[in-house]
RNA sequence: CGAGGUGUAGCUCAGUUUGGUAGAGUGCUUGGUUUGGGACCAAGAUGCCGCAGGUUCGAGCCCUGUCACCUCGACCA
């Protein structure tokens, strides 16, 4: 792609809205533009990237046995009222009606759709186990949206549930599951994420797990023994009789309370939540009425686990894990495109024909992006790292005179001089 | 929902104290000169001063209301 083309300003002034630093880069690079409070529209670099963190999580899924399907945003109410929760969650949930008077909702979750769809699919135990999966809009009309894409209204989630005849066979999908959310942070970049035992919340259910990206920006306080490895969310840290439920103000003096395995005095961190498992039990099972014919002739319950990602989320938080003063630094990975070219002076006919001829021949393998503008050197730079590909390439007629190709890598802003081959030989082996 | 803050050009923000023709920087357009870390010169365009009432000869500024957004709490799969 072409960076004349390419719509999005980048800014040079720190947006007056922004704190956190994904949040200031998201606006400053071009990747998104706030519509309303926790609202956002998404340019293409900032799609491209979350496009990339869809795949690897799509086939993360479908290694764990997922199946992809895809859900209603907009549901009928009834269907939530079958598990009660249309009247459980409070204003959260947004709630509208129809021409027809019918109470609707926009989903903030999707337990309720999935087993109206499974229920009539699945009605004998040969169909079990499974799991379905999908990666879709989200709304959730949170009080106060905060810090750009960490805590929105509407977002994309990828969300799998899956279906199980017994306690034990869900364990083994919830190990897998556990596996996969731990590949799925390490493929996409995302160092320091780390598992803690988490409360189930609305959601019910017999046990939990939350990942969690540790971040002193993170809104979540999470609590560390870092002599026997407990972890847990400090809202459920639990002490030697078991759950204790802690204020405000005892959350900000957490050091106070014991680890309950070893007695070691627990560590406080800061984290978001990039993640979320859940085994759920029969609670939305049973509450509306799925059931299977067992290989005895009976009828049983099937038991679920449900599995979340926050897709947006996660890439923010790449953001805050990968970055520098200047701008985000993508993993390989995630990166919106392989490779940047600063065309240096395009008003030059050789700059112009070289940077376009190299162009068209990287673009038969790689994502490129070719800054064709005729700005100064700085312009092009400062943009380039606000788009934070991991390679550039600088054609300028002090290189051309040498014949050479300068590539630059985004994350220390090494330098190094080759020749065409060289070049392709160095491509090949960073990208694989 | 509680506390605080901000709404003026695409963006960052002055101007509000003391009412009197709408401002700066940056960005944008055109022309020219430039070209290795956000260049320079010249010309130009851009505003429901969040919105609605009120006070006044006159309101960006004062009063009342309202809306939106931000920060900190509360809340949160």
């Amino acid at each position: 792609m072409l960076i004349s083309s390419l719509l999005g300003e980048r800014l040079r002034s720190k947006p007056a809205e922004a704190s956190l630093m994904s949040h200031v880069f998201l606006l400053r690079g071009g990747y998104v533009r706030n519509v309303g409070s926790g609202i956002y529209s998404m340019l293409t670099p900032a799609l491209r990237v979350q496009r990339k963190i869809e795949a690897i999580i799509r086939s993360e899924m479908e290694k764990a046995g997922g199946q992809e399907v895809l859900l209603p945003v907009v549901l009928p109410g009834d269907l939530w009222k079958e598990s009660g929760r249309f009247d459980e969650v409070g204003s959260e949930l947004l709630r509208f009606k129809d021409r027809g008077g019918r109470d609707m909702l926009l989903a903030m979750t999707h337990e309720e759709a999935v087993v109206h769809l499974a229920r009539s699919e699945a009605k004998s135990y040969l169909n079990y186990p499974f799991m379905l999966y999908q990666i879709q809009t989200k709304f959730r009309d949170e009080p106060r949206a905060r810090g750009g894409l960490i805590r929105v209204r509407e977002f994309t989630m990828k969300d799998a549930y899956s279906f199980h005849t017994s306690i034990e066979d869900l364990e083994i999908q919830y190990e897998r599951m556990y596996k996969a959310y731990t590949n799925i942070y390490e493929r996409a970049g995302l160092p320091g994420v780390i598992a803690i035992s988490a409360d189930n919340g609305m959601m019910g259910g017999s046990g939990a797990h939350e990942f969690v990206f540790l971040s002193d920006s993170g809104e979540d306080s999470i609590v560390i023994c870092e002599k026997c490895g407990y972890k847990a969310n400090a809202e459920i840290a639990v002490s030697a009789e078991g759950k204790i439920e802690l204020d405000s103000e005892e959350k900000d003096n957490i050091s106070n309370y014991k680890c309950s395995c070893c007695g070691t005095p627990l560590k406080i961190s800061r984290g978001i939540e990039v993640g979320h498992i859940f085994k759920l039990g029969d609670k939305y099972t049973t509450s509306m009425n799925m059931t299977y014919t067992s290989a005895e002739g009976k009828k049983e319950t099937p038991i679920m686990g449900c599995y979340g990602i926050g897709v947006g989320r996660l890439l923010a938080c790449v953001i805050e894990a990968s970055h520098d003063d200047f701008g985000p630094i993508w993993p390989k990975s995630i990166t919106p495109w392989q490779i940047h070219i600063c065309a240096l002076n395009m008003s030059q006919d050789d700059v112009k024909d070289k940077s376009f001829e190299l162009y068209n021949e990287l673009s038969k393998r790689y994502e490129v992006l070719l800054d064709d503008r005729n700005l100064t050197a700085g312009a092009q730079f400062a943009d380039a790292d606000l788009l934070g590909i991991p390679v550039r390439i600088i054609i300028s007629k002090r290189n051309l005179d040498e014949d050479k190709f300068e590539v630059v890598l985004r994350e220390n802003k090494n330098s190094k001089k080759m020749s065409f081959e060289e070049l392709g030989k160095f491509l090949s082996e960073f990208y694989n």
